[in-house]
DNA sequence: TAGATTGTTAATCGATTAACAATC
DNA sequence: TAGATTGTTAATCGATTAACAATC
């Protein structure tokens, strides 16, 4: 059933089910079991049945959920259907790698232009338009878009924010690793590298430790 | 107070206050109370106060805590006082980039070398060697390597995953957009750029919903 | 001392999991 | 029908927040 309000936490799940369903071959039988997914996921089948619950229009007991018509709802619930238009700022190594992903279509994401405060390239390799800075804000206007992708240093990154909220921008991707101050209409979404680094960076500590111990 | 089971929602909260309190200029006081910490990243103080109480010895009533200290225990505790060595998978641009972006050192974070399955160069930009998967698993257990970082794309990250662990690796980053089967003493953790695009495109659907609604 | 601030104990909230009834 | 599977209701778990006592 649509139309819920569905929790950030389930809202994370989504993308991987849909990911998994999508690479089933079209050989697969066309129904699939939440046990199914759940144990190719290596999650708890009740999650799994909760979170398809919020977003399709459910299964049939014994035979699961049509493979197709779910993945056109979570792609419809994901609003991958319709395109996002973006721009990104900062056309250094990371964003001229993310401007250079062509996976990002799958996900309606659409990247118009690159913004930098010193272009050393008028086009990337994909011959997107890297443009001065300067440019932003008319930019943003004129193609009246929603998103904004921040690949600049930390230092830089809330002055950038600043901008793009100037310039109409709804929702920011934050590859910067720092606290962007927003008004509450604006979603900030960061990509945070440090986060994950500090999750593994502890876990291999823990491990190290105990081979120490096992060995004496 | 150190040594305590500390919660990953907790750990992942860490990195922000550790860039926070490097990025403050040494002119600023040597204390910072969990209040200006709380209203400078946009938290509660309650949270940074129980936080910072799993890695620090105490602050002090009135005064707050040191910050040098401060920032001493958390580098202490999330282990980027030792390096780890990495070894990266996948040297396509999102792999170069990695390669090439030098913030890692801060995380004790030290990439060793790329591997790819056919390599186009022998050398990164910054010099770091390029070999062939063939060399994966002898160079990881000839520098006793514990982290694999994959940037391959989903249909050959399980493959490459399952050499990692056979060379001895016992935590993975993984780029790939796709679920990592692996023994439950090896960590993944996921990268993964379209759970953020789940976040951000259901924000901006609702965003464009609530406009045409207030335009009627 | 008074007040800002810390740290802890209790209450609330939300998300996950377990148990079970419904269904094909 | 019997059994696999769905979906829901209740129980558990963990994390966040609120209230308060301790402290400098």
């Amino acid at each position: 059933m649509e139309g819920k309000k569905v929790s950030k936490s389930v809202l994370k799940r989504l993308p991987g089910y849909l990911a998994y369903l999508k690479s089933m071959p079209d050989s697969a039988p066309p129904n699939i079991s939440a046990t199914a997914l759940a144990s190719a996921l290596g999650m708890g089948e009740v999650q799994v049945r909760k979170d398809l619950a919020m977003v399709s229009d459910g299964g049939r007991p014994k035979i699961g959920y049509q493979r197709e018509s779910l993945i056109y709802d979570i792609e419809q619930f994901l609003g991958y259907d319709n395109t996002t238009d973006a721009v990104l700022i900062g056309a250094g190594k990371l964003g001229q790698a993310l401007m250079g992903y062509s996976g990002f279509e799958d996900y309606g994401l659409n990247i118009l232009a690159a913004f930098d405060a010193a272009p050393t390239l008028s086009k990337t390799e994909e011959g997107k338009p890297i443009y001065h800075m300067s440019k932003l804000d008319s930019f943003c206007r004129a193609h009246k878009v929603l998103m904004g992708i921040i690949t600049v240093p930390a230092g830089h990154a809330q002055e950038v924010a600043d901008q793009l909220i100037a310039g109409g921008i709804k929702a920011i991707w934050n590859f910067a690793p720092t606290h962007l101050d927003v008004p509450p209409n604006i979603l900030v979404q960061n990509e945070n590298m440090a986060t994950s680094l500090a999750v593994l960076s502890v876990h291999l500590q823990a491990q190290i430790k105990e081979e120490k111990e096992v060995k004496k």
